[in-house]
DNA sequence: GTGACAAATAAGTCTGACTTTTTGTTCCCG
DNA sequence: CGGGAACAAAAAGTCAGACTTATTTGTCAC
């Protein structure tokens, strides 16, 4: 994703970054920049790179005379993209995705009633297309290319939403479901009323229907929770 | 908020950053850090510390024999609480409030349905006392003790829904909260009916009446969207 | 015990030299 | 005239070492 790695304080953030969110150091840990810069090789510049990165994604903090210490997890910026790949690249990874789909249901089905309000004809053609490739797609074990319109159905959503806070969140709702395809449950194809759902989405958006588009949205993301047993009784 | 300006880099970033996502560079600006650090008075490892930080906010990136290119809006880092700080004290102030305000519609309501599940008895109880401080400054223009009670309010709620995603837009609520008292038209004493809703949802919190509590703050978030002149018609 | 003072420590800063990558130009040959 | 290869320049990247400063901790006198 984007690009990792582009120097060496990249590669010792990519160390680094997975270790601390991985809770390997627990909070209040102490490090020293000199140790660490021995430790990987490199020089205190380089090293103090890093740590600026990694303070501000509020992960440690750096005080004169003490050390870089890890901050409690609550402090963390869960939403940056980087500390959210390296969460579910870690151990965590359930509890992250669970946090992460409940994110979307709150999100989504607001998304989805604003675009059909907002959308442009391009997007609108764009998400027919998406839905298409999904319907297309939806029997047969072609899981990957189910999954390459998904995701697009949903970035699409989130940017003809008109909300930028909304459009960024296109990056974690593909993490979401690219996850769900590779790493949980998903033998066989998906489920035939998720699929209908979808392309009922895209006719309101079409139609400017914006709360049928919410509701139905809200169906969507009803399924994913009930997926990851986060009910709703 | 936080600890501002804690180091020489962190006074460049003070600088560069609110210049940055005020727009003062265009998408494809072209910096060099030689040229940045003599302007800002400081080492070149200084001024590379703030570029990287600036990098992992994906405001700008850094390429050999280019120079530090300013990044197109849509690609930065928008939940980064600085970021957000800057924007709201930059020039899109109105903008960076409308997109989040849309954001706590969609997720406050949701929010406040897992806290009436999730909420343990001190959460319940502080709650309750936030709701009774809103209600006893809520005439005679004590607006600042309002906002007081009004910010722990929403940040009781977004903990105790037990998401850690929403946890962490406790203070991005809060300073929407605080920037719609101190900047926008708030004259008058908060309106009699939002502190009611404020008072009904803790109760149905307290009862775990997750349903309820969904829908009343569904209705504060929608009063907050119409004094903005965002409209669900 | 309390206060001030001194020492130790680790981050912070600066400088200068060197390396590496990328880009743009030039020049030669087809 | 066009295209490709070699070359030169520019800017970030890296490193090493010396020095500064803030903060903590320990000690000693009162």
């Amino acid at each position: 994703m984007t690009t990792p790695g582009r120097g060496l304080h990249g590669h010792v953030l990519d160390s680094l970054g997975p270790a601390i969110t991985a809770g390997e150091y627990p909070p209040g840990s102490v490090l020293r920049t000199d140790e660490l810069a021995q430790r990987f090789d490199v020089s205190r510049s380089v090293m103090r790179e890093a740590v600026r990165v990694l303070e501000s994604m509020h992960l440690v903090e750096s005080r004169r005379r003490v050390g870089v210490t890890v901050r409690p997890k609550s402090e963390w910026n869960v939403y940056d993209p980087q500390v959210i790949r390296w969460r579910l690249a870690g151990a965590d990874r359930p509890h992250q995705l669970r946090s992460l789909t409940v994110l979307r249901s709150a999100v989504e089905p607001v998304a989805a009633g604003l675009a059909a309000r907002n959308a442009s004809a391009e997007q609108c053609a764009e998400l027919t297309e998406c839905a298409i490739g999904m319907v297309a797609n939806s029997r047969g074990h072609k899981l990957e290319e189910y999954l390459v319109h998904d995701m697009a159905f949903h970035r699409v959503i989130l940017v003809a939403s008109g909300n930028e806070m909304f459009a960024r969140l296109g990056d974690v709702v593909a993490e979401v479901l690219a996850g769900r395809t590779h790493h949980e449950v998903m033998f066989e194809d998906p489920d035939p009323a998720a699929v209908t759902l979808h392309v009922q989405v895209a006719e309101a958006v079409r139609e400017g229907d914006a709360a049928r588009a919410e509701k139905l949205t809200r169906e969507i993301t009803v399924g994913a929770l009930q997926e990851l047993d986060i009910l709703a009784p």
